[in-house]
DNA sequence: GACAGAGTGTTATAAAGTAACACCCATGTC
DNA sequence: GACATGGGTGTTACTTTATAACACTCTGTC
């Protein structure tokens, strides 16, 4: 996520790709909702849930309660358009809506960014993992704190 | 973590630990911080931090602030005595402190158990994925939601 | 146009976590 | 013993994150 990309345009790619899949599910991407959602994107960082209330107040002028970003972050969860990042407490934009996977995120310390990634091998071995023990696994959640190669190359 | 199993044993066990671990690192181990990590281990089950706050106050009499349980588990975490569960906002004695570990946790969405495990496949595919990004990690968080054995059994 | 159900607005409140600063007390030094 | 030092604790106030309860509105359906 860096300098050498068209960020409108991934924005813009990611709504369409929303749009899509509301679509096709029935599911109702209302204006709120479809706003929500561009402000997650806004950045590829993880953004808190006050932070796009803000943005709605101050960006759009309407003085929105939190329960109005909440909710419509939480259908957003649901329909695997927005990951959630526990350990940030922060919302980031699903790089690949619709494809069935868990949300593994590597999120750098330095520079805040969060990278989706689904990698078969960790999920294979989670669920080898679980299995083993018995557990039935619904919902994994991978968040690995580091660096990245960017921060990296620019600390030394 | 069941019926079958001493509880109060190892609740001292955990604290016999603790005691040899920060004897041998020089840590203080001081009465409240000893204190804070016993309600930790009051249950098998993760706790909040004001859960701990309140058995403190209710138990042993004094109303103690928010900070003094959330510096007193920072410094247990730091030992790597207890672990903190980013999904739950809460707090679980760690079973294997000691050892080097990251901390993988397989919690059940009925019972609310938190097992603790260390699966060493799990560890490598993370690390494999990261490498493979070229990021370098610091500290990896795995949760995975799902029904323990005993859950299952007992809603069939 | 009346109904049902989903979506939104509003107010209040709970839960989780932190900042700033004062005090205490064990330890080492002179 | 007096003293400085620094880690640990107490206190007050506050911020951030999240939810409850209830009323209202919009949209599609018959």
């Amino acid at each position: 996520m860096s300098a050498l990309h068209d960020h409108t345009h991934c924005i813009a790619d990611a709504l369409t790709r929303a749009d899509a899949l509301c679509a096709e599910r029935g599911a109702r991407l209302t204006a709120l909702r479809r706003r929500v959602l561009e402000l997650v994107w806004s950045s590829h960082r993880p953004r808190g849930a006050y932070a796009i209330l803000e943005d709605l107040s101050q960006q759009d002028g309407k003085a929105a309660a939190p329960l109005t970003v909440y909710r419509a972050l939480e259908f957003l969860v649901e329909q695997g358009l927005v990951h959630r990042i526990e350990s940030l407490n922060a919302y980031v934009g699903c790089a690949a809506p619709g494809d069935v996977h868990s949300g593994q995120f590597l999120v750098c310390e330095a520079c805040g960014d969060a990278a989706e990634i689904d990698d078969p091998g960790v999920g294979a071995a989670i669920i080898a993992a679980a299995a083993g023990r018995g557990f039935r696994v619904q919902r994994p959640t991978v968040e690995v704190r580091g660096l990245c190669k960017s921060c990296q190359e620019t600390s030394r």
